[in-house]
DNA sequence: TCTGGGGTCCTAGGACCC
DNA sequence: TCTGGGGTCCTAGGACCC
């Protein structure tokens, strides 16, 4: 029994909440991202709207590049409240239509319409219905797919953008004249890597033996054979507990003062210590993620035989972790914590914590 | 072109235990 | 006098996604 699952996804998300509240920008070019610094930033673009992308403009461009792109455009900090708080009432819209309800960032989500609509044709009409109630609430588009599982549905969704709906009846012809790296968990990497083997289209990996992507590329072979054949997961619920905490900090210029260094570990330590007094959870790894001059990174950990919660602790064993780095140039420093608890009741916690 | 920040999942080797 | 095999945990790196 096939099941009816939709994607959907805002159109550029972070810049169309922005649009939203200010009025002003409508037409100009928006993009979202860190400081430009007169072309000497060093950050990427997180979002854009289509009139940057005119520019040549998108996501994840390194932002000095989209600056000589266009020196015009309206350069923004996000806004992570108010995106959030938009988004909240979006999920809020989104959940009320469907039986099972899956959140992917704070711009995405997947809906288990099944039994919520007859056939194909009502589902169409849902996928309306929910977009007017979006655009009538938010004033926001966005683009939905409908297939019958979460994969075709979510380059669905991306098919027709923006303000599109993409049903999908035939999930192998739909997919066989795409790019493989249409598919989700196919980077520039796997791209690479497929074109040698003579693989540029779905279709094409369809028609290769999955025993030899198998040898190539292990178990992700086999969901590669899987997902070219239009196959994949139908299940829609919502997410668990995360399973780390973690913050990093990018120098404005390399540093190998590691007087600075360890103070950054200690303003970063503190805002993970934080969020882990919010979320009530104990942990028992803390790791450090370096990265250098040439862009090489490095990852060090340590893991504690018991959960720990102390403030200190997190600071100090990142820390001491980055000794090793000592009078190296120093880009970006990261503090992660993992293996994360969250058992323990309020009570033990309290003790426990802060 | 010169590459953020917050995440997840996978792999592979080594240590250690029984 | 030359060393099995299964299981689990830890560490480091890498690919990928939003």
């Amino acid at each position: 029994m096939n099941k009816i699952i939709f994607h959907v996804d805002m159109d550029c998300f972070f810049a169309a909440c922005e649009e939203v509240v200010n009025k002003d920008l409508k037409g100009k070019s928006v993009v979202i991202g860190s400081d430009p610094k007169e072309g000497k930033g060093r950050g990427v673009v997180a979002t854009c709207n289509y009139a940057a992308r005119a520019y040549g403009i998108h996501s994840a461009m390194p932002i000095s590049k989209a600056y000589r792109l266009n020196k015009n455009s309206v350069f923004l900090r996000p806004n992570f409240k108010l995106y959030s708080r938009v988004s909240t009432n979006i999920m809020l819209i989104l959940k009320k239509y469907s039986l099972n309800f899956q959140k992917m960032g704070l711009d995405e989500a997947y809906l288990d319409v099944t039994g919520k609509v007859e056939d194909w044709a009502d589902a169409k009409i849902l996928a309306y219905k929910i977009k007017n109630e979006i655009s009538d609430k938010e004033k926001l588009t966005c683009s939905i797919g409908i297939s019958s599982n979460k994969l075709v549905s979510k380059i669905a969704s991306d098919f027709n953008k923006p303000d599109g709906i993409t049903l999908v009846k035939n999930n192998r012809s739909f997919l066989y004249p795409l790019k493989v790296r249409k598919l989700y968990g196919v980077g520039p990497r796997s791209e690479q890597k497929l074109k040698k083997l003579g693989i540029e289209s779905i279709g094409e990996l369809a028609n290769f033996s999955k025993e030899k992507l198998i040898e190539n590329f292990g178990t992700f072979g086999l969901y590669l054979s899987l997902s070219s054949f239009g196959e994949g997961s139908d299940f829609v619920s919502s997410m668990g507990e995360r399973s780390s905490i973690s913050k990093e900090h990018t120098f404005m210029e390399d540093s190998d003062d590691f007087v600075k260094v360890d103070k950054i570990i200690d303003d970063i330590a503190f805002e993970i210590f934080s969020t882990s007094c919010q979320e009530k959870c104990t942990f028992k790894t803390v790791s450090i993620k370096i990265r250098l001059h040439d862009f090489k990174t490095y990852t060090r950990s340590k893991t504690f035989s018991v959960y720990q919660s102390e403030k200190s602790l997190i600071a100090d064993t990142a820390k001491l972790l980055a000794k090793e780095f000592l009078g190296k140039k120093i880009r970006l420093i990261g503090v992660k914590v993992s293996s994360l608890d969250f058992s323990k009741d309020q009570k033990v916690l309290k003790e426990y914590l802060c």
